[in-house]
DNA sequence: AGTGTGACCCGGT
DNA sequence: CACCGGGCCACAC
């Protein structure tokens, strides 16, 4: 799995999260099998074109705990996926800190993996299975 | 070859 | 809920 298909990977699965839920970048990482992944997965995202053909929903993707990430004092990103989140329809409440947060008990969306299409990216796998397989 | 960093995750306090 | 420590993988210096 090379850099670039890890990425051709990460979009295709997140194309797939439905509209007005959100999930984690860990998450997405298990779904793909690499569950290790995690931060490579906010990588692909951040290395995203803004205008790809089909579209990648990349806001619908946040932190495990809920929060959207801050990307770093002085930065717009954050406050741009709360403006998006909210334009379709999710609710996104602000901590005491100033973080960006969504209830995952009501817009989130955490399917098991091998429940969605992975395509011809399915056959990632971060850890081995003894006796089955694809075949 | 070691150190620091990043759109992260989990458990403990 | 907030804070901290450890784990994780790849990249830049």
């Amino acid at each position: 799995m090379d850099s670039a298909e890890f990425h051709a990977a990460v979009y295709h699965v997140v194309r797939q999260i439905p509209p007005q839920r959100v999930t984690s970048y860990g998450h997405i990482a298990k779904l793909i099998g690499m569950p290790r992944y995690s931060r490579h997965v906010g990588q692909a995202l951040k290395f995203l074109s803004p205008n790809t053909n089909p579209p990648v929903p990349w806001h619908r993707v946040i932190s495990s705990s809920g929060t959207i990430s801050s990307r770093g004092p002085g930065t717009d990103g954050a406050e741009r996926q709360r403006q998006v989140l909210e334009a379709e329809g999710v609710e996104v409440r602000e901590s005491r800190g100033g973080e960006l947060k969504v209830d995952l008990g009501t817009f989130g969306w955490f399917p098991e993996p091998g429940s969605i299409d992975l395509g011809e990216y399915g056959e990632a796998r971060d850890e081995e299975e003894a006796g089955s397989g694809e075949g």
